[in-house]
DNA sequence: GTTGATGCAAACGATTTGCAACTGC
DNA sequence: GCAGTTGCAAATCGTTTGCATCAAC
């Protein structure tokens, strides 16, 4: 995908914390690669598991401060889910997220053309716009073959 | 608005317990209503605070257990915030949300040609679609005013 | 009268925090 | 070396659950 690739994101990566004044520690720079890399919207408990492997000294308390750490900086975005458990993801291409509404996974889907249209002007006077994403609700595929196979709720 | 007076949501709600074997209690109903009412999409805690002089015997756990049964039959939306509290919403005119990033607030706005528009194919392969809406993210007039008070962040 | 709903208190799970040891700059 | 970070363990907070009592149908 054009104007995201890996590197680039790194080196901003970097530029941003040491602007903040924060320290690019092994752990804030394995966590954040973790969730590039990542296209599952990971929570804080996923990731702590998935880099377990890498950094087996690795705390979940400190995913959870880096994840908090990297939001207040724009380096990650936390997730509007209906779980009680938060996901997070790095900004890449844009794109919105479907949510089933039965397993509660969460689906990324491109729409260009609602990208392109412009915000409604009641927006100006509720405050400043930082981004706008679409989020459909409904039941995954696999949701409704599940479903169809069980017979139902 | 036109096709969402309160005395019309009721009988649904009413209907809508029967149909599916809930008893219409007076917590239910009061819970309820004060829903229809509120427009701050407010979280359990706070509804069963504002409905503590009309029932003081109401307990958190209730509310808890009411806004799960009632989400379950789409009564009432959860919403996706990114705060670690729900908060919920009785459907009503069609409407998107704004989301103060700074303070958290929720504000309601609506954008007629959104509804209208067509949901990109890429969702047809993706599941079956329940409902749109539009999240923005931003600092609501308030939050602006107090931080070029406050000198900022 | 039954059956499901409520209130209470205890349990739970996700996230946060205080503090001492540590590590990047 | 200093300031910011981490790991650990304990605390917190929102939410859920088991069980006996109570109210709606």
């Amino acid at each position: 995908m054009p104007a995201h690739d890996t590197q680039q994101q790194l080196q901003h990566f970097e530029h941003t914390c040491k602007s903040a004044g924060l320290k690019v520690t092994q752990q804030r720079l394995e966590i954040y690669t973790a969730l590039l890399e990542a296209r599952d919207h990971p929570s804080a408990e996923a990731l702590h598991k998935l880099l377990a492997e890498r950094l087996p000294a690795l705390s979940l308390d400190t995913v959870y401060r880096t994840l908090a750490t990297f939001e207040k900086l724009h380096l990650v975005h936390r997730l509007e889910t209906p779980e009680n458990q938060a996901r997070y993801e790095a900004p890449g291409p844009r794109h919105h997220h479907f949510l089933c509404d039965r397993c509660g996974q969460v689906i990324d889907f491109a729409w260009q053309s609602f990208d392109a249209v412009e915000l409604p002007q009641a927006l100006a006077e509720i405050g400043t716009i930082d981004r706008a994403s679409v989020i459909v609700h409904g039941k995954c595929a696999a949701c409704l073959q599940a479903e169809s196979g069980t017979a139902a709720l």
